[in-house]
DNA sequence: ACAAAAGTGTTACCGCTACACCCATGA
DNA sequence: TCATGGGTGTAGCGGTAACACTTTTGT
């Protein structure tokens, strides 16, 4: 595609689709699972609801890149968790023109994740994923897709950590673990506080600081840690969780 | 993007990149698992070997709907199962222009796949996915991703089956299994022969047919099949593979 | 002292691995 | 009848789900 400086268009003799990125920002607030959107200043869908994203420009060095760019626009965020969802294509889910969509789903911690001052009065907020907002676009669709990959890759991948500080109690990632599975009432197997912390400490990359947590009513929890260089090492063995 | 009649261009105000897709086609013929390959016609990487894949044209309903379409061209293909792999946008991948493509994955039955006679005297091969060619672009990194993938996956989704025929023995999907998984010789785990069957039979959706399969030398076995209802109800459980 | 939450210990059961033996088939 | 591959059975072990009790902390 090359730049034709007279007319001030891009020009090509084969037919390109527009590509985005679309970046569905998980944060646990203690309690639930929340997404970030952003409010839509710009037709079409002016005023409703969206995530963040924008279209992919010719210095992005990859999806991926684009995708880190553009929440590096609206949030104070630096290595952060972030993960191909995979790509929304249908030829009707713009009203405008033909565009693709490269959705990524990342996980953070919310209380650090500090939205930047709208800069085009672009507002943003968190909603709990199970009350969300009419939605632009196939948003929702997208959202519940990233749902999905979540809850099926957290039996076999240790990202829970990354909705937490890096110090965290066995209270708080058992809590994110019953907010993405969300177990019926009668499921002991996962529910049960006591085989919880049994699980983790056995898949030997979830380690004690020695530290505890201050400042709570009731009893101090410990403080644990996600070593990174012991879980490559399982890995390698193929070590899987299960619940 | 619009259509110049007068230029014979398409133009917008904005930068679109191309978008292709390229599809890893597995096939399984009985020992070891197989990919295929069209042997490049043209610039740039002419005469290499590649994978099946083109531009994504505007009346394409989806990506999966350009991917399959390109299958199509080159191969009597009908229902086969197919999966988005991720996308590959490197900014260098392509040598002309910036190309970024939506890669998949399909399993096939190897020995009913019949590649059409060259219509442009493209040539197709099927390759041992352990004796791969030189490769153009970065299929040999997409390759590589879909067997990653694949290994993940017959974990927890019941895929094998789609490289074998309707009905089945359980020595050909233990076969499958081994090749996929290539597992270290003292692993009995996974390769003893007796526990195989009953590993499958547990899960619920393997049905024995009654039938068995004749014209070999030795015994006969069995014939099973895979019943796709049983495994959407044993899916909504939760139930899960292990190996 | 009490209430609420966190930490630790124990048992019984279930399921899987690892094993051996028998059967069918064509040469 | 023999060689080879396929089908079936079982016992012992390990892991984990389901359980109870103790400890810590702030009010």
């Amino acid at each position: 595609m090359k730049y034709n400086k007279k007319t001030k268009l891009w020009e090509s003799p084969y037919w390109h689709p527009a590509v985005t990125t679309d970046s569905v920002v998980l944060g646990f607030d203690g309690k639930e699972l929340n997404v970030l959107l952003i409010r839509r200043g710009l037709e079409p869908y002016k005023n409703m609801w969206a995530l963040p994203g924008g279209f992919m420009r010719p210095e992005d060095k990859s999806a991926h890149d684009c995708a880190y760019r553009e929440l590096r626009e609206e949030a104070d965020v630096d290595d952060i968790y972030m993960d191909e969802l995979g790509v929304f294509s249908n030829h009707d889910r713009d009203p405008r023109e033909r565009v693709i969509t490269i959705a990524f789903f990342a996980l953070v911690v919310k209380s650090k994740y500090h939205v930047r001052g709208g800069d085009d009065a672009q507002e943003a907020k968190w909603f709990p994923v199970k009350e969300l907002p009419a939605l632009a676009f196939d948003h929702k669709t997208i959202i519940e897709t990233a749902l999905e990959r979540l809850r099926q890759r957290i039996h076999f991948e240790p990202i829970g950590f990354h909705l937490l500080d890096k110090e965290f109690t066995m209270p708080q990632l058992h809590n994110i673990y019953k907010a993405i599975l969300d177990p019926p009432d009668d499921d002991t197997k996962l529910s049960d506080r006591r085989n919880f912390p049994k699980k983790m400490l056995k898949l030997g990359y979830v380690k004690e600081t020695g530290k505890k947590m201050t400042g709570n009513r009731y009893r101090s929890p410990k403080l644990y840690t996600f070593d990174e260089d012991a879980y490559q090492k399982a890995k390698k063995i193929g070590m899987r969780l299960e619940f």
